[in-house]
RNA sequence: GUGGUCGUAGCUCAAUGGUAGAGCACCGGGUUGUGGUCCCGGUGGUUGUGGGUUCGAGCCCCAUCGACCACCCCA
C-alpha cells in the first residue's frame, strides 16, 4: 500500500461545494440578466496571455502579484490579472467590431496576494465595459446598471462614490503639487475612509509634502457638500484648467441624469477624496461599498480611454465597472440574502425493490419530461426510512413511494415531507398532485 | 513580500510536559412500507507535515504547509 498523499488546497485557492456553488450561480445570474437587460453581450477570454501583454499595467505593486512562468515552448506567459486588459487587446485585435461595443465577463482571475477575509489568490471578477464611446452617457449607463444591480441584490445600503481623474489632477496642479507626485498623493489620499484626515496629514507629512498645502488641500476634498455645490465651488477653482472643466461638466451631467435613482436604496455620492489605485483610468472613476457587512468595496471602475490604444495604436474611449464577486457573494451569505427558493432536486422517487426498480424509474421520466428536477434513489436494498432521511437532509420537498400496492393500480403515493401529508394519486394525476404540493 | 494569532475525530471544541476526550455528525439497533423527535450501542486519531529537546511532547524549540488578522495592495 503506498503512503497517502495528503490532501490539501493551495494557499488562497479553494474547492466549492454545491451549497458554495448555489450562492454564486444565483449571482452570476443576476449579473447577467441585468447586464443583458442593458445590452451587454457576454464573452471570456484565455486564462493566460503571453507575459509582455499584462505586463507595466498595474503598477509595481500589481506585477510582483501576478502569475508568471515559462511554458512548455518557452514563452513567457501570465495568469490573467484582471479583465480590463485581455479586453483591451481584445477590442485590438477586433477591430472589425461595430462600435461602440457592450460586453460583460465573469470569470476568475488570479493574483498571489496574501488572503484574508474575502481575499483571495483565485477569485471572480465580473466587468461590464462600453468601448467606443466617449460620452458621459455611456457612464451614466454603466451607473444607472450599477444601481440596478444592487437593486437586484435586495442590498440594502449603498453608496456609490464618483469623482474624475481630470478634476483631480486639476486639484492637485491647483495645490502646487508637481505631476510626478499625483500618483503618490493620491494613493495616500484613497485612505482617507479608514485612517481619517489626521492619518493622511501624518502620512503625507511624513513624504515630506509642505503641511500647508496638505491641510488646504484635505480640508477641500473632505468639504461636506452636495454634489450640485461641490460642483458650482469647483467651477470657480477650476476655471482656468480645460482638461479639468471638461471632466468637470462630465461629472455635472452625470449627477443630474442619476438624480432619480436614488431615491431606493441606494445613493450616489460626488466624492472628492475617490482616487482609485489603478493607473490606467484617466476620466471618470467609481467605486460601492454596502453599509454591511465591512467588507470594503463591491465595485471599481472608471473611464480608460488611453488604454485601448496601448494595443492597437488607434484610440478607443472606453469605461468600464468592476463587480468584486467574491464579497458580492460574501456580503449575500452574510445577510442571507440569496433566495431559498433555489434549490436543487424537487422529488425524490424511492426505490421499493429491485423487481420494482422499473416501476419507479417511469415515475421519474414522467416528472422530468414535465421539468421537474427528480432523482430516484441509487440502491435497490435501501428501507425506505433511510431514503426518506436522505430526503430530508438534502431538502428535497417531495418523495414518493412506487410500491407493490401502488404499482398493482398505477398509482403512486406522493408525500410532502415537510408536512407529512401524503396522498395516494393516479400517474396520470402525478404532474399535477406535485406542482400542487409545491404551491 | 513584512509582522502577529492559530492548526487535536467529518464539524465545533476539551485535555499541569505523564493513559488523547466530549457534543454534533456518521453507522447499527429499538421500528422488514415512511424522514425530522426520543432511547440504546458502535466506528472513527501517526494531535497539519518534517525535524529537534526530554526518561516522556497535543503542550517546549526550529522548519514547512494552511487558515485568520494587521500592513502593502486591492475585488
Amino acid at each position: 500500500m503506498s503512503k497517502l498523499i495528503q490532501p490539501r488546497t493551495l494557499k488562497g485557492f479553494r474547492d466549492f461545494s454545491p451549497e458554495k456553488m448555489r450562492v454564486r450561480k444565483y449571482l452570476i445570474g443576476v449579473l447577467g440578466h441585468v447586464f443583458e437587460q442593458y445590452g451587454f453581450q457576454p464573452m471570456d477570454t484565455p486564462v493566460m496571455e503571453y507575459a509582455d501583454i499584462l505586463e507595466g499595467k498595474y503598477g509595481a505593486e500589481g506585477e510582483q502579484l501576478m502569475y508568471k512562468f515559462v511554458d512548455h515552448g518557452e514563452r513567457r506567459v501570465a495568469m490573467r490579472y484582471d479583465l480590463t486588459i485581455p479586453f483591451a487587446r481584445f477590442m485590438a485585435m477586433n477591430q472589425q467590431i461595430p462600435l461602440p461595443f457592450r460586453r460583460y465577463h465573469i470569470s476568475p482571475v488570479w493574483r498571489a496576494d496574501n488572503p484574508q477575509h474575502g481575499r483571495f489568490r483565485e477569485f471572480w471578477q465580473c466587468d461590464v465595459d462600453i468601448a467606443g464611446a466617449s460620452s458621459y452617457l455611456a457612464d451614466v449607463e454603466l451607473l444607472s446598471l450599477a444601481y440596478d444591480v444592487f437593486s437586484a441584490l435586495r442590498l440594502q445600503g449603498f453608496v456609490i462614490r464618483i469623482n474624475d481623474r481630470r478634476v483631480l489632477n486639476g486639484l492637485l496642479h491647483c495645490f502646487s503639487f508637481a505631476e510626478d507626485e499625483y500618483g503618490e498623493v493620491l494613493r495616500i489620499v484613497d485612505k482617507l475612509d479608514k485612517i481619517g484626515v489626521e492619518g493622511v496629514a501624518k502620512e503625507m507629512a511624513g513624504k515630506g509634502f509642505s503641511s500647508d498645502h496638505v491641510s488646504a488641500f484635505l480640508a477641500l476634498l473632505t468639504m461636506n457638500l452636495s454634489a450640485d455645490e461641490t460642483i458650482v465651488m469647483l467651477r470657480d477653482k477650476l476655471a482656468e484648467n480645460a482638461v479639468a472643466m471638461q471632466g468637470l461638466e462630465d461629472l455635472s451631467k452625470i449627477f443630474s441624469l442619476l438624480k432619480k435613482k436614488s431615491r431606493g436604496p441606494g445613493f450616489f455620492s460626488l466624492d472628492l477624496s475617490l482616487a482609485r489605485g489603478l493607473s490606467y483610468y484617466d476620466g471618470t472613476i467609481f467605486e460601492a461599498v454596502v453599509e454591511k457587512p465591512k467588507i470594503g468595496s463591491v465595485l471599481g471602475g472608471g473611464r480608460y480611454n488611453g488604454l485601448i490604444g496601448m494595443f492597437s495604436g488607434k484610440s478607443i474611449p472606453a469605461v468600464g465597472l468592476s463587480f468584486g464577486f467574491e464579497r458580492l457573494v460574501a456580503v449575500l451569505e452574510e445577510l442571507e440574502l440569496v433566495p431559498t427558493s433555489i434549490q436543487g432536486t424537487t422529488v425524490l422517487v424511492t426505490i421499493f425493490s429491485a423487481e420494482l426498480a422499473h416501476y419507479s424509474i417511469e415515475v421519474a421520466e414522467e416528472l422530468r419530461k414535465a421539468g421537474i428536477a427528480t432523482e430516484i434513489y441509487p440502491a435497490d436494498g435501501a428501507k425506505l426510512g433511510k431514503q426518506f432521511e436522505y430526503a430530508d437532509k438534502l431538502h428535497i420537498p417531495i418523495a414518493i413511494v412506487a410500491g407493490p400496492d401502488e404499482a398493482a393500480q398505477n398509482r403512486v403515493t406522493v408525500k410532502a415531507l415537510g408536512t407529512g401529508n401524503q396522498e395516494v394519486v393516479e400517474i396520470v394525476e402525478l404532474v399535477k398532485k406535485v406542482r400542487e404540493m409545491l404551491r
